[in-house]
DNA sequence: ATTTATGCAAATCGTTTGCAAACCT
DNA sequence: AGGTTTGCAAACGATTTGCATAAAT
């Protein structure tokens, strides 16, 4: 079997930004939700911004939304697999990001102690591959069921470093 | 630039259990702090319970702990490096448990989305070394210096997945 | 004796909810 | 029309803080 491209993470996620809507759309009418304009704001925002966001900081990226409509509606898009959300850092605060099935961009992230930012990187395929396959031998060993794993990177980054 | 060793991996874990207090105790110390009786109170619990606990579940295996103190003396043992905070699953909450300096354990987690339950698991050496050596990879090409990483498993564990 | 930690109750702030108006199909 | 989504403001809850007392050194 031939390894997924291997694309940095800003990169990735660049030749499916067509269909991103139509698949969004499809995901939520399956779930017997729609499409509105609020949610479309949303998921726009979430792609222009290319990393994982607070709500606070998608509001205000978000002209016109609602904080209500946020969490609404961000809940809608996360049970219906369309953002997924993460939640990093001592800073607490739950992050969004669009899910891996429509950016076509498995990756993890660098998380900063200093200023609490969030970044996306990669890593080599063959260690993605080592890494599921220990996972999943952890797994079946204790009779888990794993949905997906989350491998991160804490520590300061670039910026902060400097000051 | 060499990018900063992250932790090696180690298996054994009970025999540090006695020296423990005096290690806190040290931290403390060092950091003008005391090592009061509610401070030894929670670390008694949390080397008891022996996983990730939330504030409430400490609060309740720990007689006579206020909600206040429980949240200061965690903040204090969690900058000087005594217990460790992690922010996981959807259920947001975060959680602690006892810093692997003082159980030399490095350990990652399993996370069920279905009750929440966070447990710990350890992966084999030589992919511990190979996840640390990719990783100070993309840190050092990044300008980002990395203290800690963290792997967990989300997915069902297996009581939840029986149900 | 002086400084630090504690408990309680009040204040805070992010998140959730009730409800009426706007919207979509 | 019939059901869904939205915005506002009120409600909620976990976390934090002020302050007077208790404990530690």
């Amino acid at each position: 079997m031939v390894p997924k491209l291997l694309l940095p993470a800003v990169a990735g996620q660049r030749e499916r930004t067509v269909d991103v809507d139509s698949e969004v759309a499809m995901r939520l009418r399956r779930a017997g939700q729609r499409y509105s304009t609020g949610r479309r704001g949303i998921v726009h925002a979430l792609r222009a911004l290319n990393r994982p966001v607070t709500i606070a900081e998608l509001i205000d990226a978000t002209p016109g939304l609602a904080v209500s409509s946020a969490y609404r509606n961000l809940a809608v898009l996360e049970v219906t697999g369309v953002v997924h959300r993460i939640v990093l850092g001592a800073d607490d605060h739950a992050r969004f990001e669009l899910a891996e099935v429509l950016t076509a961009n498995h990756h993890h992230h660098l998380i900063c102690t200093g200023c609490g930012a969030v970044d996306d990187f990669t890593v080599p395929a063959r260690l993605e591959k080592a890494l599921t396959d220990a996972l999943g031998a952890v797994a079946s060993a204790t009779g888990f069921a794993p949905t997906d794993h989350r491998l991160d990177l804490v520590g300061t980054c670039a910026a902060c470093t400097a000051s």
